[in-house]
DNA sequence: ATCCTTGCAAATGATTTGCAAGAGT
DNA sequence: ACTCTTGCAAATCATTTGCAAGGAT
Protein backbone atom coordinates (compact mmCIF):
# COMPACT_ATOMS: atom_id res chain seq x y z
CA UNK A 1 0.00 0.00 0.00
CA UNK A 2 1.10 3.51 -0.82
CA UNK A 3 2.46 5.70 1.98
CA UNK A 4 -0.19 8.37 1.90
CA UNK A 5 1.30 10.28 4.77
CA UNK A 6 4.40 10.96 2.72
CA UNK A 7 2.41 11.60 -0.44
CA UNK A 8 0.33 14.26 1.29
CA UNK A 9 3.38 16.03 2.68
CA UNK A 10 5.00 16.00 -0.71
CA UNK A 11 2.18 18.09 -2.11
CA UNK A 12 2.15 20.42 0.89
CA UNK A 13 -0.79 19.04 2.84
CA UNK A 14 -0.77 17.84 6.44
CA UNK A 15 -1.16 14.13 6.92
CA UNK A 16 -4.36 13.98 8.91
CA UNK A 17 -6.17 10.78 9.82
CA UNK A 18 -9.11 11.93 7.77
CA UNK A 19 -7.13 12.47 4.59
CA UNK A 20 -5.31 9.19 4.91
CA UNK A 21 -8.61 7.43 5.57
CA UNK A 22 -10.19 8.96 2.47
CA UNK A 23 -7.27 7.96 0.27
CA UNK A 24 -7.16 4.43 1.62
CA UNK A 25 -10.86 3.92 1.03
CA UNK A 26 -10.63 5.20 -2.53
CA UNK A 27 -7.67 2.96 -3.19
CA UNK A 28 -9.51 -0.05 -1.84
CA UNK A 29 -12.67 0.65 -3.83
CA UNK A 30 -10.88 1.67 -7.01
CA UNK A 31 -13.36 4.42 -7.93
CA UNK A 32 -15.62 6.23 -5.50
CA UNK A 33 -18.10 9.06 -5.49
CA UNK A 34 -18.17 11.57 -2.64
CA UNK A 35 -21.10 9.71 -1.14
CA UNK A 36 -19.33 6.38 -1.47
CA UNK A 37 -16.42 7.78 0.48
CA UNK A 38 -18.74 9.09 3.16
CA UNK A 39 -20.49 5.75 3.50
CA UNK A 40 -17.27 3.77 3.54
CA UNK A 41 -15.53 5.87 6.16
CA UNK A 42 -18.37 5.93 8.66
CA UNK A 43 -17.14 2.82 10.48
CA UNK A 44 -13.52 3.88 10.88
CA UNK A 45 -14.03 7.66 11.16
CA UNK A 46 -17.56 8.18 12.49
CA UNK A 47 -17.17 11.95 12.86
CA UNK A 48 -15.80 12.58 9.38
CA UNK A 49 -18.23 15.03 7.85
CA UNK A 50 -19.36 15.40 4.27
CA UNK A 51 -18.05 18.96 4.24
CA UNK A 52 -14.57 17.73 5.11
CA UNK A 53 -14.73 15.10 2.39
CA UNK A 54 -15.75 17.72 -0.17
CA UNK A 55 -12.99 20.07 0.88
CA UNK A 56 -10.33 17.39 0.82
CA UNK A 57 -11.30 15.63 -2.37
CA UNK A 58 -11.22 19.00 -4.10
CA UNK A 59 -7.80 19.85 -2.66
CA UNK A 60 -6.34 16.45 -3.36
CA UNK A 61 -7.63 16.54 -6.92
CA UNK A 62 -6.11 19.98 -7.48
CA UNK A 63 -2.81 18.68 -6.17
CA UNK A 64 -2.88 15.61 -8.39
CA UNK A 65 -3.23 12.97 -5.73
CA UNK A 66 -6.67 12.12 -7.08
CA UNK A 67 -8.26 12.16 -10.51
CA UNK A 68 -11.88 13.01 -11.19
CA UNK A 69 -13.74 10.63 -13.47
CA UNK A 70 -16.92 12.32 -14.73
CA UNK A 71 -19.73 9.96 -15.69
CA UNK A 72 -22.62 10.69 -18.04
CA UNK A 73 -25.83 11.13 -16.05
CA UNK A 74 -24.18 10.41 -12.69
CA UNK A 75 -22.00 12.06 -10.12
CA UNK A 76 -18.25 11.97 -10.68
CA UNK A 77 -16.09 9.30 -9.13
CA UNK A 78 -12.52 9.73 -7.96
CA UNK A 79 -9.51 7.46 -8.17
CA UNK A 80 -5.92 7.53 -6.97
CA UNK A 81 -3.74 9.13 -9.63
CA UNK A 82 -1.71 6.53 -11.41
CA UNK A 83 -0.31 5.70 -14.86
CA UNK A 84 -2.52 6.63 -17.78
CA UNK A 85 -5.29 4.20 -18.59
CA UNK A 86 -8.80 4.23 -19.90
CA UNK A 87 -12.13 3.71 -18.17
CA UNK A 88 -14.84 1.24 -18.97
CA UNK A 89 -18.08 2.38 -17.39
CA UNK A 90 -21.14 0.19 -17.02
CA UNK A 91 -24.29 2.06 -17.98
CA UNK A 92 -26.33 -0.12 -15.70
CA UNK A 93 -24.45 -0.35 -12.41
CA UNK A 94 -22.06 2.58 -13.04
CA UNK A 95 -19.06 0.50 -12.03
CA UNK A 96 -15.78 1.71 -13.43
CA UNK A 97 -13.06 -0.66 -14.62
CA UNK A 98 -9.53 0.36 -15.50
CA UNK A 99 -7.98 -0.87 -18.70
CA UNK A 100 -4.27 -0.39 -19.35
CA UNK A 101 -4.38 -1.03 -23.08
CA UNK A 102 -2.78 1.87 -24.90
CA UNK A 103 -5.39 3.07 -27.31
CA UNK A 104 -4.06 6.25 -28.85
CA UNK A 105 -0.75 6.00 -30.64
CA UNK A 106 1.90 8.68 -30.37
CA UNK A 107 1.53 9.45 -34.08
CA UNK A 108 -2.20 9.98 -33.74
CA UNK A 109 -1.71 12.33 -30.85
CA UNK A 110 0.92 14.26 -32.77
CA UNK A 111 -1.35 14.50 -35.79
CA UNK A 112 -4.14 15.79 -33.61
CA UNK A 113 -1.92 18.36 -31.98
CA UNK A 114 -0.97 19.80 -35.34
CA UNK A 115 -4.49 19.69 -36.66
CA UNK A 116 -6.13 21.37 -33.68
CA UNK A 117 -3.33 23.49 -32.26
CA UNK A 118 -4.34 22.37 -28.81
CA UNK A 119 -1.55 21.71 -26.34
CA UNK A 120 -2.72 18.52 -24.70
CA UNK A 121 -2.38 17.45 -21.16
CA UNK A 122 -4.36 14.45 -20.01
CA UNK A 123 -6.51 12.24 -22.20
CA UNK A 124 -9.73 10.98 -20.63
CA UNK A 125 -10.88 7.99 -22.57
CA UNK A 126 -14.08 6.38 -21.51
CA UNK A 127 -16.04 3.61 -23.12
CA UNK A 128 -19.61 3.06 -22.04
CA UNK A 129 -21.26 -0.32 -22.19
CA UNK A 130 -22.67 -3.13 -20.09
CA UNK A 131 -20.30 -5.03 -17.85
CA UNK A 132 -20.14 -8.81 -17.61
CA UNK A 133 -22.04 -8.97 -14.33
CA UNK A 134 -24.96 -6.89 -15.62
CA UNK A 135 -25.09 -8.78 -18.91
CA UNK A 136 -25.61 -12.00 -16.99
CA UNK A 137 -28.17 -10.67 -14.55
CA UNK A 138 -30.54 -9.33 -17.21
CA UNK B 1 -30.57 23.54 -40.46
CA UNK B 2 -32.14 20.37 -39.15
CA UNK B 3 -35.92 20.11 -39.01
CA UNK B 4 -36.28 19.80 -35.28
CA UNK B 5 -40.03 19.68 -35.40
CA UNK B 6 -39.88 16.42 -37.31
CA UNK B 7 -37.01 15.10 -35.22
CA UNK B 8 -39.00 15.65 -32.04
CA UNK B 9 -42.07 13.89 -33.38
CA UNK B 10 -39.96 10.97 -34.49
CA UNK B 11 -38.94 10.30 -30.94
CA UNK B 12 -42.47 10.78 -29.63
CA UNK B 13 -42.26 14.32 -28.28
CA UNK B 14 -44.49 17.22 -29.20
CA UNK B 15 -42.83 19.94 -31.22
CA UNK B 16 -43.16 22.90 -28.90
CA UNK B 17 -41.63 26.30 -29.50
CA UNK B 18 -39.58 25.83 -26.35
CA UNK B 19 -38.04 22.54 -27.44
CA UNK B 20 -37.25 23.79 -30.90
CA UNK B 21 -35.70 26.91 -29.43
CA UNK B 22 -33.50 24.89 -27.11
CA UNK B 23 -32.29 22.63 -29.90
CA UNK B 24 -31.58 25.53 -32.22
CA UNK B 25 -29.55 27.34 -29.59
CA UNK B 26 -27.51 24.26 -28.81
CA UNK B 27 -26.88 23.69 -32.49
CA UNK B 28 -25.75 27.25 -32.97
CA UNK B 29 -23.44 27.23 -29.96
CA UNK B 30 -22.11 23.74 -30.56
CA UNK B 31 -21.91 22.77 -26.91
CA UNK B 32 -23.93 24.35 -24.12
CA UNK B 33 -24.51 23.90 -20.43
CA UNK B 34 -27.99 24.22 -18.97
CA UNK B 35 -27.18 27.75 -17.87
CA UNK B 36 -25.84 28.63 -21.30
CA UNK B 37 -29.12 27.53 -22.85
CA UNK B 38 -31.07 29.58 -20.34
CA UNK B 39 -29.00 32.69 -21.03
CA UNK B 40 -29.15 32.24 -24.79
CA UNK B 41 -32.91 31.75 -25.00
CA UNK B 42 -33.89 34.70 -22.85
CA UNK B 43 -34.17 37.04 -25.80
CA UNK B 44 -36.31 34.82 -28.03
CA UNK B 45 -38.28 33.01 -25.32
CA UNK B 46 -38.35 35.31 -22.29
CA UNK B 47 -40.70 33.08 -20.29
CA UNK B 48 -38.79 29.87 -20.82
CA UNK B 49 -37.97 28.69 -17.33
CA UNK B 50 -34.96 26.85 -16.03
CA UNK B 51 -37.21 24.03 -14.85
CA UNK B 52 -38.48 23.51 -18.38
CA UNK B 53 -34.97 23.49 -19.72
CA UNK B 54 -33.94 20.87 -17.18
CA UNK B 55 -36.94 18.69 -17.96
CA UNK B 56 -36.45 18.90 -21.69
CA UNK B 57 -32.73 18.47 -21.86
CA UNK B 58 -33.12 15.36 -19.76
CA UNK B 59 -35.88 13.97 -22.00
CA UNK B 60 -34.12 14.83 -25.22
CA UNK B 61 -30.92 13.24 -23.98
CA UNK B 62 -32.76 10.06 -23.01
CA UNK B 63 -34.30 9.95 -26.47
CA UNK B 64 -30.95 10.47 -28.19
CA UNK B 65 -31.58 13.87 -29.68
CA UNK B 66 -28.87 15.29 -27.43
CA UNK B 67 -25.64 13.95 -26.00
CA UNK B 68 -24.27 14.87 -22.59
CA UNK B 69 -20.59 15.82 -22.49
CA UNK B 70 -19.34 15.66 -18.90
CA UNK B 71 -16.40 17.89 -18.10
CA UNK B 72 -13.90 17.50 -15.28
CA UNK B 73 -14.55 20.09 -12.59
CA UNK B 74 -17.41 21.75 -14.45
CA UNK B 75 -21.04 21.24 -15.29
CA UNK B 76 -21.87 19.04 -18.26
CA UNK B 77 -22.49 20.49 -21.69
CA UNK B 78 -24.89 19.15 -24.28
CA UNK B 79 -24.63 18.85 -28.04
CA UNK B 80 -26.88 17.73 -30.86
CA UNK B 81 -26.37 14.02 -31.44
CA UNK B 82 -24.37 13.43 -34.58
CA UNK B 83 -21.76 11.07 -36.00
CA UNK B 84 -19.15 9.84 -33.55
CA UNK B 85 -16.30 12.17 -32.85
CA UNK B 86 -14.05 13.15 -30.01
CA UNK B 87 -13.96 16.22 -27.81
CA UNK B 88 -11.11 18.58 -27.15
CA UNK B 89 -11.78 20.53 -24.00
CA UNK B 90 -9.87 23.62 -22.97
CA UNK B 91 -8.96 23.53 -19.30
CA UNK B 92 -8.91 27.29 -19.17
CA UNK B 93 -12.06 28.49 -20.93
CA UNK B 94 -13.91 25.14 -20.96
CA UNK B 95 -14.68 25.48 -24.64
CA UNK B 96 -15.35 22.22 -26.40
CA UNK B 97 -14.19 21.52 -29.95
CA UNK B 98 -15.24 18.55 -32.04
CA UNK B 99 -12.66 16.51 -33.86
CA UNK B 100 -13.72 13.93 -36.43
CA UNK B 101 -10.41 12.08 -36.58
CA UNK B 102 -11.04 8.41 -35.92
CA UNK B 103 -8.84 7.55 -33.05
CA UNK B 104 -9.70 4.01 -32.05
CA UNK B 105 -9.36 1.37 -34.73
CA UNK B 106 -11.88 -1.42 -35.15
CA UNK B 107 -9.24 -3.98 -34.19
CA UNK B 108 -8.45 -2.20 -30.97
CA UNK B 109 -12.09 -2.08 -30.05
CA UNK B 110 -12.50 -5.78 -30.80
CA UNK B 111 -9.45 -6.63 -28.75
CA UNK B 112 -10.84 -4.61 -25.87
CA UNK B 113 -14.22 -6.27 -26.09
CA UNK B 114 -12.65 -9.69 -25.80
CA UNK B 115 -10.31 -8.66 -23.02
CA UNK B 116 -12.91 -6.98 -20.86
CA UNK B 117 -16.11 -8.81 -21.80
CA UNK B 118 -17.88 -5.47 -21.86
CA UNK B 119 -20.45 -4.97 -24.58
CA UNK B 120 -19.69 -1.46 -25.71
CA UNK B 121 -22.07 1.22 -26.80
CA UNK B 122 -20.75 4.72 -27.15
CA UNK B 123 -17.15 5.77 -26.71
CA UNK B 124 -16.57 9.13 -25.07
CA UNK B 125 -13.14 10.31 -25.92
CA UNK B 126 -12.01 13.54 -24.45
CA UNK B 127 -8.65 15.20 -24.56
CA UNK B 128 -7.93 18.03 -22.15
CA UNK B 129 -5.52 20.80 -22.95
CA UNK B 130 -5.24 24.48 -23.69
CA UNK B 131 -6.86 25.81 -26.82
CA UNK B 132 -5.20 28.13 -29.29
CA UNK B 133 -7.00 31.22 -28.07
CA UNK B 134 -6.03 30.68 -24.43
CA UNK B 135 -2.43 29.84 -25.34
CA UNK B 136 -2.12 33.22 -27.02
CA UNK B 137 -3.79 35.23 -24.30
CA UNK B 138 -1.53 34.04 -21.47
C1' DA C 1 -61.46 17.09 -27.01
C1' DT C 2 -57.71 15.07 -25.24
C1' DC C 3 -53.43 14.69 -23.33
C1' DC C 4 -48.82 16.68 -23.05
C1' DT C 5 -46.21 20.55 -21.75
C1' DT C 6 -45.21 24.84 -19.59
C1' DG C 7 -44.17 28.10 -15.94
C1' DC C 8 -44.26 29.25 -11.53
C1' DA C 9 -43.32 28.36 -6.72
C1' DA C 10 -41.99 25.26 -3.41
C1' DA C 11 -39.34 21.21 -2.06
C1' DT C 12 -35.42 18.70 -2.17
C1' DG C 13 -30.62 17.67 -2.86
C1' DA C 14 -25.76 18.99 -3.52
C1' DT C 15 -21.98 21.80 -2.45
C1' DT C 16 -19.72 25.63 -0.09
C1' DT C 17 -18.70 28.70 3.63
C1' DG C 18 -17.67 30.63 8.37
C1' DC C 19 -15.82 29.92 12.46
C1' DA C 20 -14.56 28.03 17.08
C1' DA C 21 -12.27 23.92 18.84
C1' DG C 22 -8.80 20.40 17.98
C1' DA C 23 -4.81 18.19 15.66
C1' DG C 24 -0.32 18.21 13.03
C1' DT C 25 4.21 20.04 12.51
C1' DA D 1 3.56 27.77 19.68
C1' DC D 2 1.95 28.21 15.39
C1' DT D 3 -0.88 27.27 11.69
C1' DC D 4 -3.78 24.18 9.18
C1' DT D 5 -7.70 21.34 9.47
C1' DT D 6 -11.93 19.59 11.24
C1' DG D 7 -16.84 19.40 12.26
C1' DC D 8 -20.87 21.48 12.82
C1' DA D 9 -24.49 24.59 11.30
C1' DA D 10 -25.98 27.81 8.13
C1' DA D 11 -25.87 29.65 3.55
C1' DT D 12 -25.88 29.06 -1.10
C1' DC D 13 -26.46 26.88 -5.42
C1' DA D 14 -28.43 23.12 -8.40
C1' DT D 15 -32.05 20.22 -9.63
C1' DT D 16 -36.62 18.22 -9.19
C1' DT D 17 -41.48 18.16 -8.29
C1' DG D 18 -46.54 19.41 -8.12
C1' DC D 19 -50.05 21.45 -10.22
C1' DA D 20 -53.18 24.79 -12.61
C1' DA D 21 -53.35 27.10 -17.08
C1' DG D 22 -52.10 26.97 -21.93
C1' DG D 23 -50.67 24.66 -26.27
C1' DA D 24 -50.11 20.72 -29.61
C1' DT D 25 -52.19 17.05 -32.01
Amino acid sequence: MIDYSAALKEVGLRATLQRIGILEMIERAGHSSIDDVYAMTQRSLPHLSLATIYKNILMMTQRDLLVEVPIVGKKSKYEIKKANHIHLICEKCADVEDEMLDIISEETLLLLTQKSSFSFSKPQITLYGICKKCQNSS
